[in-house]
DNA sequence: GGTTAAAATTTTAAGATTGAAATATTTTTG
DNA sequence: CAAAAATATTTCAATCTTAAAATTTTAACC
């Protein structure tokens, strides 16, 4: 009931789906590695920092009240200890504050300072403009119908979730 | 003249679109991450490899006469010095050859032992498959629909091609 | 209540990645 | 032809990244 597709529905067995899902795969990789690309150049640049600490503040700064450790890695897809070295050195250009949570001694609260809000929101305005333009190729219906089929599509591979009939 | 957009073709300006723009490189970016990690994983369990190993070994594996170092770092659009390193290793695995090209001494050209071929061959295959499952939800049709919307859609915007009317 | 299991984080070792500097070679050019 | 510019690659230091092991703290259980 998620799947519209009417008659393309019955062919996800053959070799042509194979092609085509990997075909897509090597363009994602091929498009993401390419914008990957410019941003780092132009965050390093422009603001003398990386994605990764960008993406940390990012995750940071929606979450006003801070996050744990492991949220954060959870939110960005990496590992813990990734993180670990991200946040270090973000402490050390005064952005972003470490703090325990009261009650539970396991836990590392962090999130951004003062001036790490300033910043980050400086740089995400001027960052959204690098993304539009360098898809500025994409419309914004074709970008939304992609958005779409990227979506729910994805979910339901890894772990084998409940409720999944068939 | 490859802009079909009918009426959004109008729109690329507003704030609308910037957004969505926004919006569909962080999904890719967030499909690229979950596939990439899931490839990592697997590659490492079934194959005891990791995924620039398997990137490497898939360029060299379509060009059976050998790259030289700066193509294939072109072509995985990573840096020079990084493709050393790997090189490197899948050298000592002995699944790469490196040698030099007659007329020009400061050519290294790599290339895939019988050994890496038929290693490769064996992985791809696999791969295939599983890249197929983790995007099992997207018919062709929608793949093919993606791919085409990402492919020439990009390309003009780093370096100012030559050509460009209007 | 003390032992064990679970959870959150950091540390560690290996590899990947970049940008810049260093090397070596070829081409250009005056 | 010699000096300079261009090209191809490697080396280097810093950062990022992972998976696994180690640490610290909390929860569970008998």
């Amino acid at each position: 009931m998620i799947n519209l597709a009417t008659d393309e529905a019955v062919e996800n067995h053959g070799d042509e789906g194979d092609k085509q899902r990997l075909r897509l795969w090597l363009r994602l990789l091929k498009v993401s590695r390419y914008i990957e690309g410019e941003l780092r150049e132009r965050l390093r640049k422009e603001y003398a920092t990386t994605l990764p600490r960008f993406d940390v503040m990012s995750a940071l700064y929606r979450a006003e009240k801070g996050l744990k450790m492991s949220e954060l890695s959870a939110a960005l897809m990496v590992s813990n200890g990734n993180v670990t070295g991200i946040i270090e050195r973000l402490v050390a250009e005064g952005l972003v504050l470490r703090e325990p949570l009261p009650g539970d001694r396991r836990v590392m609260l962090v999130l951004l300072t003062p001036e790490g809000r300033e910043k980050f929101r400086d740089m995400a305005l001027v960052h959204q403009g690098w993304v539009s333009e360098l898809l500025k190729n994409i419309n914004a219906r074709d970008a939304a119908t992609i958005c779409d089929i990227l979506d729910v599509k994805l979910v339901r591979t890894s772990a084998g979730r409940e409720g999944e009939k068939e």
